[in-house]
DNA sequence: AAAATGATCAAG
DNA sequence: TTGATCATTTTA
């Protein structure tokens, strides 16, 4: 399969990016080289300084942020509720900081992976998860994909991460709707720039 | 009966 | 944000 291309990432409309990337393969091959695959299908974008939402906003560079100031293409993970990580996509120009924060997968390749992956980090042992909850949720996905902090700053063109083409949604196929948990960035709180596939059974919230 | 849904809470 | 628990509703 072939990798989206540098272009695609430092095009330069973030928002047209974040609805594209619906229906885009993320591909996470183990150790072994076996593919582990997830198609996107919920998307939020941070747009860079004068977004409030985002950790850039203001220019703010800290040893967490620099990364979302690295060229498109560039994998942006970042810590958070002192447990979970979120896989972001960094995306325009270099030292221009904006990212897509991937929401929501739905498990394509190599789904029994997954679900070890999973109930390997579930307290209860007994509870057996629900595969349209393996990976519906920013945290989740990161377990279920095995992504973690060592992620961050590793190129989308490499051999650890990359995305391809599966699916292309019309715009009728896409819903929009305000970003979750960022309720702190006042007037940007409301902006509809969280998009989904309409109907998915796999996107985070109902 | 089992499974899905919703509300509440604590976790690091 | 997530998982656990508990309560309620839906489904087979």
């Amino acid at each position: 399969m072939k990798k989206l291309p540098r272009e695609f990432y430092t095009r330069g409309d973030t928002l047209q990016i974040a609805k594209e990337l619906l229906g885009k393969l993320l591909v996470v091959p183990t150790e072994t080289g076996e593919r582990v695959s997830a198609m996107i299908v919920e998307t939020e974008a941070y747009l860079g300084v004068t977004d409030k939402a985002a950790h850039s906003y203001g220019n703010r560079r800290t040893k967490r942020t620099e990364t979302m100031f690295a060229v498109g293409g560039t994998v942006y993970i970042f810590f958070i509720y002192g447990m979970y990580f979120q896989f972001n996509v960094v995306v325009d120009a270099k030292d221009v900081p904006h990212a897509i924060l991937i929401r929501a997968v739905e498990p394509v390749e190599n789904i029994e992976m997954m679900r070890r992956r999973r109930n390997a980090k579930s307290k209860n042992p007994a509870v057996k998860t629900l595969d349209k909850n393996l990976t519906s949720g920013p945290g989740k996905l990161c377990i279920a994909l095995g992504i973690g902090g060592s992620f961050n700053n590793e190129n989308l063109l490499g051999d650890r991460i990359w995305l391809e083409d599966l699916k292309t949604f019309l715009a009728s196929e896409i819903s929009t709707g305000k970003r979750i948990g960022i309720d702190y960035a006042e007037e940007f709180a409301e902006k509809p720039w969280r998009f989904w596939v309409k109907d998915n059974q796999f996107i985070s919230r109902k």
